[in-house]
DNA sequence: TTGTCAATTGACAGCGTTGTCATTTTTACT
DNA sequence: AGTAAAAATGACAACGCTGTCAATTGACAA
């Protein structure tokens, strides 16, 4: 395979360039090299354009081990996650990364397990040690007080991903992103109401999550507008996985006959459910309908196609990351206006269907 | 949420711990601290010991920047990556962050699109800026010629993660970590020849990946050893997505009535073709047989399950991560022996059947 | 005990930037 | 033109560590 591209002038001369190279070579001196690099103010246009002109030039790429330890800054911020669903972290960390390269930033990535009794420290020596200037937390890992009270000890700035609606009555308003799972569960339950299920069952995925509580509650809510009464034994308690709506599915149709949807915590819960009907011959979604949340990639591979809750980690992550860099600022609050909360929306596809 | 573990005496005094304190406490020169920590040779017990533990008192983090800014290492390595399958990219990431934590390196991971013209000077930056001590380039990047002659140049030591059986005529001998898909499909296939089929489909990934390249060789050496004309009609070029496998499917068995089996390049293309064959109603594998490759988790959850070759890319990761670790060392050569070669194994599940 | 050589340790410069603060240049007025 | 204030620039130390090389210590043989 061939570069397909403009062949560009590529400095290959293999030394390595300094700030002093290109210093000389404008004829100025090293700070104000640095000044233009780093956008600082008080620099004549004329000046910075020569610089800018040596900097070309000479292909000069600033050092960011030496601008983290002469400097404030680190250039790195890390994502911490304890998730296991692939889609979702590879869309955090796509999602991060985009406005990573915008700001000159690298990202450290740093999956651990939330059962794992080292998190705490595992953190804290990853701030430590690469000097990190922010963090993005994603849940459960966001959720959990003990993780906060040491980043709020290590002063560092960081941004969590939470679900709910509001900043919630702690002090953390300013740095997080919401994602109203809550809503999105009680249209996806009014959609289901509006076929005319009324015995919906619904899985539910680790409750340590509190994603899995929001939606639950979207999901009450929604049956109590309605005025449909709330049979909890209609409740199966799971996890995120496939295996868990597998179980869920089998459980909840072996015991109570009269349920003719099934609300499932996530698209995995959902396509598991959908496995399971398949092997005791339920037609789906002649005779059960099936809801998953969240969107993921296969949710339109399964069949029949999976009814959801889209949501853009992505743009979530994406969001995150503005925020943190924004807050790491020095002052220059609210210089565009920033989503905090996001709402996923029902999308309505083939698993889903009128009571029959 | 609380945390469960043991309250450890986090050092939250809020100042940063120098080489220069642990010295001070310890008694000896900055230069022996840092011996210790380095783990090189030369050092009393007796001295190291009275080092370690005023590490351990001051909780003292050497900084990641310094020391790649005075020494040689930089304490990162890269992942760059072109890939967009969510669950190879998150194995490979895992499998070479187990390694990166065991040898104290962080992982800067790198994606980006390969038909991108800018890959190379985006290659280019993120080594130089980062002064990164190591790359892994997985395919189609590892694949690319362009690529490997920068990587060259830069003088920058690399592993590439390459679909083949053997360090090929090129010089990359030291460097790769090899998957033999050749075998691999050679035995699908033998597989499907096994249960009766003659008139086998494939569903090819996009041609600029070696792996398909080496997945079709495989194959059409299982039929010529079984003395089964190869059909060239029956080879159906696609790519490496479910939208790939359903064309792909579709357009099979709409103008070849006698194929009963089809040979789909990856578990996504199979998942594809089995949504299809659902569409126009062929049972599998009572009508039909469909293949995977590389065993994903969701190969697990169609319905049937899928037949496919299971390939550990996590631990391919891991082999190829020792291998960056183990060339950078200096000279201390094949500390243990290494894996540099993966023959992904066939796996037997439900989408395969004898032949009516 | 003393000398010799290897093992251990330390002093110090320097890695490539940025922060601080002093100096020079420009601008805006009288 | 002359002056004060503001803007632009530069000199230099410092960031926290490791490489180099010199100094010290210990081990062992004579």
């Amino acid at each position: 395979m061939r570069y397909a591209g403009t062949i560009s002038k590529r400095n290959n001369n293999n030394m390595k360039v300094t700030i002093n190279d290109v210093a000389r070579l404008a004829g100025v001196s090293m700070k104000t090299v640095s000044r233009v690099m780093n956008n600082e103010p008080s620099v004549r246009k004329k000046t910075s354009d020569k610089v800018m002109a040596a900097v070309k030039e000479l292909n000069y790429k600033p050092n960011l081990a030496a601008r983290s330890l002469a400097g404030t800054k680190s250039f790195a911020i890390g994502l911490v996650y304890s998730n296991p669903n692939a889609y979702y972290v590879i869309d955090m960390q796509n999602g991060i990364l985009s406005r990573c390269k915008e700001e000159g930033y690298e990202l450290l990535i740093h999956p651990c397990s939330s059962t794992d009794e080292n998190v705490l420290d595992e953190i804290q020596t990853m701030i430590e040690r690469s000097r990190l200037s922010g963090l993005v937390l994603t849940p459960p890992l966001s959720e959990r007080e003990d993780v906060i009270e040491l980043l709020d000890s290590l002063n560092i700035n960081y941004v969590r991903i939470l679900s709910g609606r509001e900043p919630t009555e702690q002090e953390g308003k300013s740095n997080a992103i919401f994602v109203n799972d809550h809503d999105a569960a009680y249209q996806i339950t009014e959609h289901l109401i509006s076929l005319g299920h009324k015995h919906i069952a619904f899985i539910t995925g680790e409750e340590e999550h509190k994603s899995t509580l929001e939606r639950l509650a979207g999901y009450k809510a929604a049956l109590s507008e309605h005025n449909i009464s709330l049979d909890e034994s209609l409740i199966f308690p799971g996890k995120y996985s496939f295996e868990s709506g597998v179980e869920g599915a089998k459980a909840i149709m072996a015991k109570n006959s009269k349920v003719t949807a099934i609300f499932a915590c996530n698209d995995e819960i959902a396509a598991g459910a959908l496995f399971a009907s398949r092997l005791m011959d339920i037609k789906i979604p002649e005779q059960l309908s099936i809801t998953g949340f969240e969107d993921s990639p296969f949710s339109k591979q399964t069949w029949p196609k999976l009814t959801t809750a889209h949501q853009s980690n992505q743009d979530i992550a994406t969001q995150a990351a503005k925020l943190l860099f924004a807050n790491s600022r020095p002052t220059k609050i609210k210089e565009e206006k920033m989503a905090v909360c996001f709402t996923p929306e029902l999308v309505v596809r083939d698993s889903t269907g009128h009571i029959a």
